[in-house]
DNA sequence: AGACCGCCGATT
DNA sequence: AATCGGCGGTCT
């Protein structure tokens, strides 16, 4: 099995070879250290949000074929002691957990240096800017109280003058303090939630760092104390994080002018890594370029990013006019002047919590306030799913609850079930129900059974047409091929992995895969026998066996004679007097029929179009015992690939096998290295070296597909869209760059045209190929449904670009565009 | 050649 | 929600 890693900022992707599903977490490490030059104990990996640790394997973090995993790499003088930490957390969470300081038993001792204190810091009020330990960026703060962190004592302050201030202790105390009261603006709804129970850890790792003070955030000398933060904008206000000294300092309130910014400069910047043309969150940035000409203007820089503050290079900083000089600790300000600037201080613009109302207060918005009604009144009657992070008043829920579930995780309506696989910080690897079960869990076995294909699940899904679908698959041609059965249940064509009948007792068979599973099976091409499933003993968790038993008219059995044009009869069977109204049977060929039909492919399995069935009666299989025995006869407009016609329009469409992503060229690899060691092998009778070894190289490059290696790909094919389908295309004027884009393609043929043009009409909601398309005036095509959608949630901009639409948007439907597609893939309409 | 694994979707 | 059936695919 292979994956692909990738590192954090996207500069790396690698594929990762010769791996099994039990693969262990420090094996995998042990594959990426020449790749990324990272030894593995500065290796944080993550998959689908979870930190991946040690002693797990990759099944027990789902991990497939083709998976995606994230490398962050960590300074090296953090990675010891992360990793120590990290392993200490998984060896017993419980064991250090700091109890919480109790503000109201505590004796209350002042602290001795406090005017040393506060000017060294140089804070005026309270308002200041804290690095946010999860989000790894400088967030807007305001500093409530101070504790001793090694006595335990309490102290507090905030300016010069000595005074408590007790968040926990009952109402808004806070607006005693003089900051406060400057700071009475209206607060954003949405901020930074923090889960107060995380307060101890953050004491624990923030404290742990600071005694290793040369990984700090500033030149702060620890000073042996906490101060406890609360963002701006949390809606709980009784959440306080408690960081030392060096996390936080005065909040920035100069604004660099563009004209004064100078390479060199350390200052701070909004920047957003994933998406770096979109506004993000606040870092701390050194300028390594200025362009300042009349038309152009930019700004690069490294801009450090996380706790650790791991460099970006060559990072595009989009908002000029909000580059900010970095207040650094002692800086002295004179009240008035500070109360002026205060009072003028406007929040920074951080990267929007949600991209449906973009922060906006007095809008609904369900997704980013309560999911039942979309209101962002009563914040703090609200209550947060731990898995989905959507809020439900608690009114909203049904039944409604009174006060606040008082257990350490909720899950609301939606997440309830299957919390089993869910991993909080720190956490464990929970094994789920299910995996306990399998038989690898529990019976000591030494196979390897997760390197090859066998057991592998999709990594795609066709949602084109329902499960239940009949017929052909929109898209998909008579004589397409692919290599295994996993892609053929991933192209829609045939679900289940290894069954050979797909259906549903009360409905019918959908489709079915002629393998050569009963030697008495006919195949005549047009017209063939198939042999009904089960009459096997398959304990010892088999999946084929020999008959040992009668077959009964059940099941899928039952399934395929539905098909046939004539009452069910499950004594003699029928026979349809018009075969043609029978319900149309995917078929597909593979190639291990070969044994005894001249009919089946070479390699893989090949869809051979739509058969009906005939008649189906009991017969006495060579085994003895009943079976159900099914005739079967094409009725495919188009022809069968193993004819003159159908072998020409495979040529024409430049159908081609196709193999999992990255199957070739681990096959090319492993060629290359079979002939390396045939070339060792040969070298040790005296040849003259071959010097040219070259490493297999395995580094994706970003923009180069690479694809010279299989000369039939370059050949360029016959395939033409279809004249009529060309005209539709050529009628939606609104998607012209779109389409002239795919037609590149065309060349390459069908598959990787439909593949092309799949991708570019792809609405950014349900990630489906557009239905009913809207194209707005920003040229995004978006399913009707699903602009509605979002419309119902009272958000009215466009999903991909949050241009705005406006509460009136008229939705047309692009009749030209949804001619065109349909064209393409004929019927996917009805499919929703 | 024999044994046997997870995955998928149907069924209960 | 849990179990079952199954014309794959690979290791031993």
């Amino acid at each position: 099995m292979w994956i692909q890693v990738r590192s954090m900022d996207g500069s790396k992707l690698v594929r990762v070879d010769g791996l099994s599903k039990i693969t262990k977490i420090e094996e995998l490490r042990e594959k990426l250290v020449d790749d990324f030059n990272a030894p593995t104990e500065r290796q944080k990996l993550f998959y689908r949000g979870k930190l991946m640790l040690n002693g797990y394997s990759l099944f027990d973090y789902d991990v497939t074929l083709n998976a995606l995993i994230q490398l962050m790499i960590v300074p090296e003088k953090v990675a010891k002691n992360q990793i120590e930490n990290e392993n200490k957390e998984n060896e017993n969470i419980k064991e250090e957990e700091v109890p919480d300081d109790d503000i109201l038993t505590e004796s209350h001792s002042t602290y001795k240096d406090i005017e040393n204190f506060s000017l060294h810091l140089g804070f005026f009020g309270d308002v200041i800017d804290c690095l946010d330990e999860e989000m790894g960026a400088w967030f807007e703060g305001k500093l409530v109280r101070v504790t001793n962190y090694e006595q335990k004592n309490a102290a507090c302050s905030s300016s010069e003058v000595t005074r408590v201030v007790s968040m926990e202790d009952g109402e808004n105390k806070e607006n005693v303090t003089l900051d406060a009261n400057m700071n009475q603006r209206v607060m954003k709804m949405s901020g930074i939630l923090l889960d107060s129970k995380d307060d101890c850890t953050n004491v624990k790792e923030h404290a742990t760092d600071s005694s290793h003070g040369e990984v700090s955030n500033s030149d702060v000398e620890d000073d042996g104390f906490l101060y406890h933060i609360i963002f701006e904008g949390s809606y709980d206000k009784d959440s306080t994080v408690k960081v030392p000294v060096k996390y936080i300092r005065p909040r920035a309130r100069h604004k660099v002018p563009f004209s004064e910014i100078q390479i060199g400069d350390r200052v701070m910047v909004n920047y957003n890594y994933d998406e770096p043309k979109c506004r993000g969150y606040w870092y701390d940035a050194v300028i390594t370029g200025k362009r300042n000409t009349r038309t152009i203007k930019e700004l690069l820089a490294t801009v450090f990013i996380g706790k650790e503050l791991v460099p970006f290079e060559n990072c595009k900083i989009q908002f000029l006019d909000e580059v900010f000089k970095i207040e650094t600790a002692g800086t002295q300000l004179n009240l008035n002047d500070a109360i002026g600037s205060v009072a003028s201080l406007e929040n920074r613009l951080n990267k929007p919590e949600c991209d449906h109302c973009l922060d906006n207060p007095a809008k609904k918005c369900k997704f980013c306030a309560c999911t039942v009604c979309g209101d962002k009144k009563e914040p703090e009657k609200q209550v947060l799913c731990d898995e989905c992070d959507q809020a439900y008043h608690l009114y909203c829920l049904k039944p409604p609850l009174t006060e606040l579930p008082d257990v350490d995780e909720w899950y609301c309506p939606e997440c309830k079930t299957d919390t089993s696989e869910v991993v909080q910080a720190g956490e464990k690897l929970k094994q789920s129900k299910k995996k306990s079960k399998m038989a690898s869990a529990k019976g000591e076995k030494t196979r390897d059974w997760g390197k090859g294909m066998a057991c592998v699940g999709r990594s795609r899904q066709c949602n084109i047409v329902p499960l239940n679908h009949f017929g052909p698959i929109p898209g998909i041609h008579v004589g397409q091929m692919w290599r295994y059965r996993l892609q053929v249940s991933e192209a829609g064509v045939h679900r289940p992995h290894v069954a050979g009948i797909s259906g549903r007792e009360n409905e019918g068979a959908y489709s079915i895969v002629l393998a050569g599973g009963y030697e008495d099976d006919v195949d005549n091409g047009e017209e063939f026998t198939y042999t009904g499933s089960g009459g096997r003993d398959l304990s010892g968790n088999k999946r084929t066996a020999e008959q040992s038993c009668d077959q009964t008219l059940t099941r899928m059995n039952k399934a395929l004679a539905r098909d046939c044009f004539a009452p069910i009869d499950n004594k003699n069977g029928a026979k349809s007097k018009e075969w043609k109204k029978g319900k149309p049977i995917r078929v597909v060929r593979n190639c291990k029929g070969a044994k005894h039909s001249k009919y089946a492919p070479k390699e893989g399995n090949r869809y051979d179009g739509v058969y009906k069935v005939v008649k189906y009666w009991p017969d006495k299989g060579l085994s003895g015992f009943i079976v159900w025995r099914y005739l079967l006869r094409r009725d495919d407009p188009d022809p069968a690939p193993w004819t003159k016609e159908g072998k020409k329009r495979i040529e024409e469409l430049g159908l081609v096998m196709e193999y999992p992503d990255g199957y070739l060229e681990k096959e090319a690899e492993k060629r290359s290295e079979k002939e390396k060691k045939e070339q060792k092998d040969a070298d040790k009778t005296p040849v003259k070296k071959n010097k040219t070894g070259a490493k297999r190289k395995r580094v994706i490059e970003s923009d180069d597909e690479d694809e010279s290696e299989s000369p039939a790909r370059k050949k360029s094919h016959k395939y033409q869209v279809p004249g009529d389908v060309k005209k539709t295309i050529k009628s939606d004027t609104k998607n012209v760059k779109l389409w002239d884009e795919a037609m590149d393609s065309v060349g390459e043929g069908v598959q990787k045209f439909l593949a092309r043009v799949k991708e570019f009409f792809q609405c950014i909601c349900c990630q489906e190929l557009v239905f009913q398309p809207i194209t707005t005036e920003c040229s995004h095509n978006i399913c009707k449904p699903c602009l509605q959608r979002a419309f119902k949630a009272e958000v009215y901009s466009c999903p991909t670009c949050r241009a705005e639409l406006g509460k009136n948007y008229k939705m047309n439907i692009n009749q030209n565009l949804a001619a065109a597609l349909n064209g393409l893939y004929p019927g996917y309409e009805s499919g929703r």
